[in-house]
DNA sequence: TATTTATCCTATTGTTATAATAGGACAAAT
DNA sequence: ATTTGTCCTATTATAACAATAGGATAAATA
């Protein structure tokens, strides 16, 4: 059970973006790539998919760079997750295009239910404004 | 974010034993595989590593069936994961073979950390009497 | 003792999802 | 006119996982 690399790396992007745009100038998916330790062109999907989940924007075309849409504690790392996958789903079953056949006298469905709206709760509870005071606290140890 | 067959496999495998062992005989792979509709062959992966954990025993050979070491009650999910994975990791810098060299100052860690105990405590407070429960409901409310 | 057969063991193949790279088009800024 | 940041699509690598396969072993039983 493993989260994806884009999901990984949207949050870190997400995050450069909001520590670092400014009311008159957003960020550069250059420095993001730079501060981040991504390639570039990785970075061209993560970018994409975070904006056509609407969460970021650059309204002014090329040399505007990035800003958020919206303010951090308005984003959900669900939000986030979800620019990326369909949404959460810790097994197959869980989907809507139910395959298994057993699924209505299955035992073990009620656990599996029971973890995806677990995992699903935790996503949505956390917000890109908690990174961001986690990230403050982590810095202020460091001076 | 996907759970693997094996896992799933492995749960219905040791819900089977439960529901069908008794104190003379155990359980036979090839019963497992006919209810459970898995190959025969591929449950002898699953029951390979069932057995390495300990969690079934077939002490007095062929022919003596398969059964739990243990009372259900006594059994965790999470010892049932644990048969097939190394642990609950949901992403690689969380393990102990730490390669992200930015751990030490990611604003993220600290998400995911919340997120991966939080799963382990669910696999840990589920046990297998719990799911044995689940089913004589289905059962009840199917008679 | 020979045969059956459930289990055990190891190797191999198939499959899929993901990670990452690559090449170039486009359009706004200078 | 040229630069360059973004945009778009295709392709390749890679690795994990799912599943099959073939045969060895040893206990039961005929």
């Amino acid at each position: 059970m493993k989260f994806s690399t884009k999901v990984r790396y949207g949050i870190r992007a997400m995050l450069e973006i909001a520590l670092n745009q400014s009311e008159d100038i957003g960020v550069f998916q250059k420095d993001i790539a730079i501060n981040q330790d991504l390639s570039v062109k990785y970075l061209d999907h993560i970018i994409h998919s975070l904006k056509v989940a609407r969460l970021i924007s650059n309204t002014s075309g090329r040399k505007s760079g990035y800003k958020l849409t919206r303010e951090p504690e308005n984003i959900s790392i669900l939000d986030i997750h979800n620019a990326f996958e369909p949404g959460i789903c810790v097994i197959d079953c869980m989907s809507d295009a139910v395959k298994c056949s057993r699924s209505h006298h299955c035992a073990a469905k009620g656990f599996w239910g029971g973890l995806n709206n677990l995992v699903i709760k935790y996503f949505a509870s956390k917000t890109l404004q908690d990174l961001l005071d986690d990230q403050s606290l982590i810095d202020d140890q460091v001076n």
